[in-house]
RNA sequence: CGGGGCGUAGCGUAGUGGCUAGCGCGCCUGCUUUGGGAGCAGGAGAUCGGGAGUUCGAAUCUCCCCGCCCCGACCA
């Protein structure tokens, strides 16, 4: 039972002045959390418990599921980040530290290598297998620029799971394992919730998918169809394109076009010139970029612009990607800077990638290589040739959905788990083979599975606080049930301890209010803040023999006898979800 | 890393060259109060982020450094 009297709590009448997000401010308010450094938090004991229920329910969905719980240490030696080249590739985020004798060592980001490592030192046949592991576990990541609060820490608790199977089937079997786990687990957390295909970026592998609770202070965006229930990453987010058949289109026709930069001032000369209907989506843009020192054209629609993040995550292979600059510009002087088109790129020698939008078949307005020229009637396949197409251009609310074409909306959330399909990347690079059937070496193929557990603290709060403070759902709460005694005679406190015992007796957890001396209007503040959900009033109703029982999150109050509290709670907790 | 803002007691803040750095919350003592962050009286608590400089005099002006927050870049 958690007593106030005792507890060690100081609640913040004033918000925190270096908090902004919701879940940070009442975390910090109501004394679960205090700032040490950027993104690195001390959590006092409302916290830990807090933290805690969210870690137990995530293990035993892990158990349930089959999973084995392991545990590494956080302070790893470089070994083993260097066989996969991580000790370097992942740069500047990493904690890099060193012993006494000068030894490299680093603070855990991720434990891929250290999974694949411990399976293989134990086991070496396919028997063995599948298998899959998890840990709950202190991570550390120097975050350039660490936010939010507890969103997104340089220190952070995360359980992560890795699966290892024969064959591809299996991996796909224990990814579909994992996925079903989360699902359960993150219903069970109360939460609300989105999967979204995701793009698996730098880590390699093949199918991805994360985990994100919607909540305005998220920093991902996502789509989402409302129809069908489609949801994708931005990066993820795939683009239908209607045939086009361009047989009936006039030939390319160049025409005059001065002082016509950029595509609002394209478009409001076309409509003077040839009487109107023009818009920007009938523009092509050919945006010029750097991709790892090679140039590279990329063609999109007048009125969007390229987002990097997709392009990058749709193209294999290429590392970084950058604008070109003037002094790009200056080594290919075929390209007139805002009257570039793709009709001349094979003579200048540069590939020519594209949206799907500008599919064969597809007329457009563009640039003509040369100085105050346009050309229009340009047709993709006809008057120039696209070497590859790639989702480039940048998502807009209301753009049609993959599955079903209805209007799309955009989102934002909180990214709280995220599984995918790692492939044998890892397993290669250090060496994790068994023998199968036929006694010949197979390397491993593995799954990565992550849920960010104190990051779900905050993406909770996130989705479940109100203006006066936090509302827990019941499995989560650092109590179930919290008792006020108000007034000053003995009776309310006698009987509010009788209740607390009686609840605890029933296997329901109490924070009971027992401090003497201490006014009504504080208690019911603080418990209104700390944001446990069922709060019950012993004061003024005593009279008649009844204590008053609210709902936190709802409002909802009823007096019940003294009796019959106890009853009434048990019944109520399960009605709370 | 680029842009913006900020740093005064545990928390929130006032104080733009001049006396002992002010106020609210919280904390301690006493009395009163007890259903919505009580009242009165008394009290403790501050190297004004750090260093250097300008000045008779610096929280206040200058320079350097450190830290924090927000936007962006980045983020298995």
């Amino acid at each position: 039972m958690l007593r106030m009297s005792t507890l060690f709590l100081r609640t913040l009448r004033d918000d925190p002045a270096d908090a902004e997000v919701p879940s940070h401010r009442l975390l910090v308010r109501a004394g679960y959390i205090r700032r040490i450094a950027a993104g690195v938090y001390s959590w006092l004991p409302l916290g830990v418990i807090t933290l805690r229920n969210i870690e137990n329910i995530v293990r035993d969905e892990m158990d349930k599921a089959g999973f084995q719980e392991v545990h590494f240490p956080a302070l790893l030696p470089k070994d083993a980040y260097e066989v996969t080249g991580r000790w370097n590739d992942y740069g500047p985020d990493l904690f890099r530290l060193q012993d006494r004798k000068g030894a490299d060592y680093l603070l855990g980001p991720t434990h891929e290598e250290m999974f694949t490592l411990m399976v293989k030192g134990e086991y070496s046949s396919y028997k063995d297998l599948p298998l899959a592991l998890y840990q709950i576990q202190t991570k550390y990541r120097d975050e350039a620029r660490p936010r939010s609060g507890i969103i997104r820490g340089r220190e952070f608790v995360m359980k992560d799971s890795y699966s290892f199977d024969l064959t591809d089937e299996g991996l796909v079997e224990s990814y579909m394992r994992h996925r079903a786990a989360y699902i359960k687990t993150f219903d069970r957390l109360r939460m609300k919730y989105n999967i979204v295909s995701a793009v698996s970026g730098a880590m390699g592998g093949s199918a991805s998918e994360e985990f994100l609770a919607p909540c305005e202070t998220g920093e991902d965006t996502y789509v989402l169809c409302e129809k069908c229930g489609y949801a994708a990453n931005v990066e993820a987010m795939t683009t239908v394109v209607a045939a086009s058949d361009a047989s009936g289109v006039a030939a390319l026709e160049v025409f005059d076009s001065p002082n016509t930069p950029t595509i609002d001032t394209l478009v409001g000369l076309l409509n003077a010139k040839f009487g109107g209907g023009y818009d920007g989506s009938m523009t092509l843009k050919n945006v010029m970029l750097m991709a790892d020192k090679t140039p590279i054209s990329v063609l999109v629609p007048g009125d969007r612009e390229v987002d990097l993040k997709r392009l990058q995550a749709n193209l294999a292979g290429v590392n970084d990607i950058s604008v070109f600059e003037e002094a790009d510009f200056a080594k290919f002087p075929g390209l007139l800077k805002g009257y570039i088109g793709p009709q001349d790129a094979k003579k200048n020698g540069i590939t020519v990638y594209a949206d799907p939008r500008i599919a064969p078949g597809t007329s457009w307005v563009t640039g003509a290589n040369a100085k105050d020229k346009h050309a229009r009637n340009v047709v993709s396949g006809r008057d120039f040739t696209v070497d590859q197409y790639v989702e480039a251009a940048q998502i807009k609310q209301g753009d049609a959905c993959p599955k079903c074409e209805t209007p799309v909306i955009i989102d934002r959330a909180i990214e709280i788990g995220h599984i995918f399909q790692l492939g044998r990347k890892y397993a290669d690079a250090l060496g994790l083979t068994v023998l199968d059937q036929n006694g010949k070496s197979q390397v491993v193929t593995m799954g990565s599975y992550g849920i960010g557990v104190s990051r779900a603290v905050a993406a909770i709060a996130e989705q479940s606080y109100d203006e006066i403070g936090l509302s827990w759902p019941v499995e989560v709460a650092p109590a179930k049930v919290h008792v006020v005694a108000t007034g000053k005679e003995d009776v309310v406190f006698e009987t509010a301890e009788k209740i607390s015992a009686d609840l605890e007796a029933r296997g329901i957890s109490v924070m009971i209010d027992d401090r003497r001396g201490t006014s009504p209007g504080v208690k019911f503040k603080d418990a209104e803040l700390i944001g446990i959900p069922v709060i019950v009033v012993v004061g003024k109703a005593l009279e008649q023999g009844n204590v008053e029982i609210r709902v936190r999150k709802s409002g909802d109050k009823s007096e019940v006898a003294v009796a019959s509290a106890v009853d009434f709670i048990a019944g109520l907790l399960p009605t709370l979800s």
